[in-house]
DNA sequence: CTGAATCCCTGCCGATACTG
DNA sequence: CAGTATCGGCAGGGATTCAG
């Protein structure tokens, strides 16, 4: 199992990017979910969601560093990934509650992994 | 394993970064692997070492789309991050080469966890 | 051959203010 | 309560040029 010429292009960690990419593809599967992590705070809103619903208020306390703008956006970016599920309680106060989709977690694992790599000191 | 109640405080998927983090903590180990993947090319630069050992030209060759100030930045990235290890030859024609490092290879399981993620799409 | 230095442009993020 | 609008600062990344 030397190094063989073949690249990436059928059964590699990467199968699903073009095989000589000329150019990062969006459409990647790797691409597609660090996209979904992407930006500041993005882990840390989705680890908000572990232990169940939460309403944006809630989130807003819980990470009071985090302005509303970056919070409404990264609420809107996980939700239009299919992680969380945005839904509105009708009446006054007006009243929504995000949490996750099956596919949010079935993310949780493939973070677990990400965490078990990163814990991993590197030798200074 | 339904969703526990318990927060990500000290057995979660978010362990090793403060349970009320005030703020992104880039010691979180979440953070740490999103660091070393983070950037445009990142992926494609380290998919290049799935079949072996890469010299410099041979990456320009096979990314003619990067830049060689941001070659330079993502081989530098991964060098520091332990995921890849720089060699000399020394003699003329300056020749070096880079490779995964065990560290490297360790990071392929999770990227494949993040391919499959990203591979299953979203029902439009 | 393997980069580093520079310049510029764009996109992200924070702060503040405002709306349904 | 749950956001959107706007603006400014700063870092990321592309093109080009220079150096060891």
């Amino acid at each position: 199992m030397a190094h063989q010429t073949v690249g990436h292009g059928g059964v590699g960690v990467l199968s699903g990017c073009p095989a000589a990419a000329a150019e990062p593809d969006p459409s990647c599967p790797i691409e597609i979910t660090l996209a979904v992590l992407k930006g500041r705070w993005t882990p840390l809103v989705f680890g908000e969601f572990l232990s169940g619903e939460r309403t944006y208020s809630e989130l807003s306390r819980a990470l009071p560093a985090l302005s509303d703008k970056v919070l409404s956006e990264r609420l809107a970016q996980l939700t239009s990934a299919g992680v969380l599920e945005r839904r509105r309680t009708p009446g006054w106060p007006v009243r929504v509650t995000y949490e996750l989709t099956e596919r949010g977690r079935a993310l949780v694992p493939v973070l677990a992994a990400m965490r078990h790599w990163g814990a991993e000191a590197i030798p200074s």
